[in-house]
DNA sequence: GGAAGTAATTGAACACTGTTCAAGTATCAA
DNA sequence: TTGATACTTGAACAGTGTTCAATTACTTCC
C-alpha cells in the first residue's frame, strides 16, 4: 500500500522524540520509510510544514482543543486540574483563580515540551514564523485577559510568558543534549530545572497580580 | 599583505549587520574577502567561534568591559546612566536602586541587540552553547544577587530574565525578517515592541520586587 | 479484460552548507 | 641563497532542502 500522511507524521514524529531535531532530515525521514525523498513531497509541503505539525502534537497533551475554531482546555499534564479549567473557555472566578489557571497551564506546556527531544526549539521556530498558529500558546496568551489586566497589556504578558517558557525549556533541552553528546560535562537536574522554571513564572505572575491590582 | 584575523572578523560583522545571519556564510564571507573558503580557518577555528567574537561586538554596546577578569558596567545605551553603575561592579545603593539598574541594563541589552540584523539569535545561540562566555549577560544576570534575593533565587531570577530579553528581541527581528523579505505583511512598529518589552521587564522586576520583600 | 486516468514514486539533478587537507606560494630570518 | 614559517589554494567530503520529468502503481469505467 501506498504512504500516508500519516505515515510520513508519525515517523517523523518518532525520529524527533528519539532522536531530536538534528537527526530529522528529509533523507533520514525517507530512508526510515523505505522511500525515496522525493516521495515526502506528495504528503507534506515542506520542513517547516512537517515541523508545524509536530509543533501541534507536541503540545498536544497541555490539553487544549480546537473543535470548530473554539478553543478549550482539557487540565492536560499529569495530575489533576488546579481550581480552573472548567472546559468553558471562559475564566468563572476571579482574578486569582485566573493566575492560578495560567500557572498551571505553563507548567502543562513546560512538560509537553520536554516529553520530546528539542520539543521547544520545534515550538519556539514555528512560533516565531507564525504566532497564533499554535492553539496551545494563543490560548495561554489570551488568558491573561480574564487576569484583570487592560487588553494590550494582557496582549503583552501573554507574549512574555511565551517567550518565558520557550526561552528557558530550549536552553534545558539544550543543555540536557550537550551533556548527552559529552561536549559539556555535568549531571542532568530535573528538579533544580523545575524549580528554576517555577521561581520565573511566580516573578512573572506576581508582577502580573501587582500590576493589575494598581492599574486595573 | 596577508588576510588578518580582524579582518575577518570586520567583514563577518557587517555581513551580519546588513543582510542577517543567513547570508552570513563562510563562502559568501570568503568571497567578500576575496578569498578562498579555506583560508578562512586559518584566522578563525570555525563558524561557532566566529559568531562567539561577534556576540561579544553586539553587546559592546550594552556597555560591559571586561579588564583583567573583573567586569564593571559602563552606562552603555544612548542617553545617561541611571542612579547606579559606579563601576564598582558592588551595588551601593539598596533594593530599589539595584532593580532601576538592572532595568536600564536590560533596555541597554536589547538596544544592542537590535542595532544588528539577527543580533539576538546570534547572541542566543552563543548563549546556549556557552552561558557565562558573554559577559554582558553574565553580569545582569549576576546583579539580582544585589536585589534582596537569596543566591539560588538570584540565579534563577538572572536567567529569567536573560531568556525573556534573547526570546523578545529575537521574536521582534524575526518578524522584522518577515516582513521585510515580503513573507509577512504588516508594519513594525518600534514603539510598539519598545513598550511591549517594557511591560514584559516591568512584571519581572515587580515581581522581584514583591518576593524579595516577602521572602527576604 | 483492457483502456484511460489519476495517484504516487523514482532517480537524478540543483544549489547550497561547514569543514578538511595535501600541495603550493609567498614572506622573512639566517 | 637556503630554510623555515606563515598563509592560501583548489579540490574534495559529506551532508542539507527542494524540484521535476519520467515511470510505475492503482482504480475506475466501458
Amino acid at each position: 500500500m501506498p504512504l500516508t500522511r500519516e505515515q510520513v507524521i508519525d515517523t517523523a514524529y518518532g525520529i524527533l522524540r528519539d532522536f531530536g531535531l538534528a537527526d530529522l532530515s528529509m533523507r533520514r525521514l525517507a530512508r526510515d520509510l523505505g522511500v525515496q525523498p522525493g516521495a515526502l513531497y506528495w504528503h507534506v509541503k515542506n520542513k517547516q510544514d512537517l515541523l508545524g505539525v509536530l509543533s501541534v502534537m507536541i503540545l498536544a497533551p497541555a490539553g487544549v482543543e480546537e473543535v470548530d475554531g473554539k478553543v478549550s482546555r482539557n487540565s492536560g499534564g499529569s495530575g489533576g486540574s488546579g481550581p480552573i479549567g472548567d472546559g468553558s473557555g471562559l475564566s468563572t472566578g476571579g482574578v486569582a483563580a485566573s493566575i492560578e489557571g495560567i500557572r498551571q497551564a505553563a507548567k502543562d506546556i513546560r512538560n509537553a515540551l520536554l516529553a520530546v527531544r528539542d520539543g521547544a526549539e520545534v515550538v519556539a521556530l514555528t512560533h516565531a514564523l507564525d504566532p497564533g498558529a499554535l492553539a496551545a500558546l494563543h490560548s495561554l496568551a489570551a488568558s491573561f485577559a480574564g487576569a484583570g489586566l487592560p487588553e494590550a497589556q494582557a496582549e503583552w504578558a501573554g507574549t512574555a510568558l511565551v517567550h518565558y517558557i520557550l526561552g528557558t525549556v530550549t536552553d534545558e533541552q539544550t543543555r540536557a543534549g550537550l551533556i548527552d553528546a559529552g561536549v559539556l560535562d555535568g549531571i542532568v537536574d530535573a528538579s533544580a530545572d523545575a524549580a528554576a522554571f517555577a521561581f520565573g513564572l511566580d516573578l512573572l505572575l506576581e508582577g502580573c497580580r501587582t500590576v493589575s491590582g494598581q492599574a486595573g
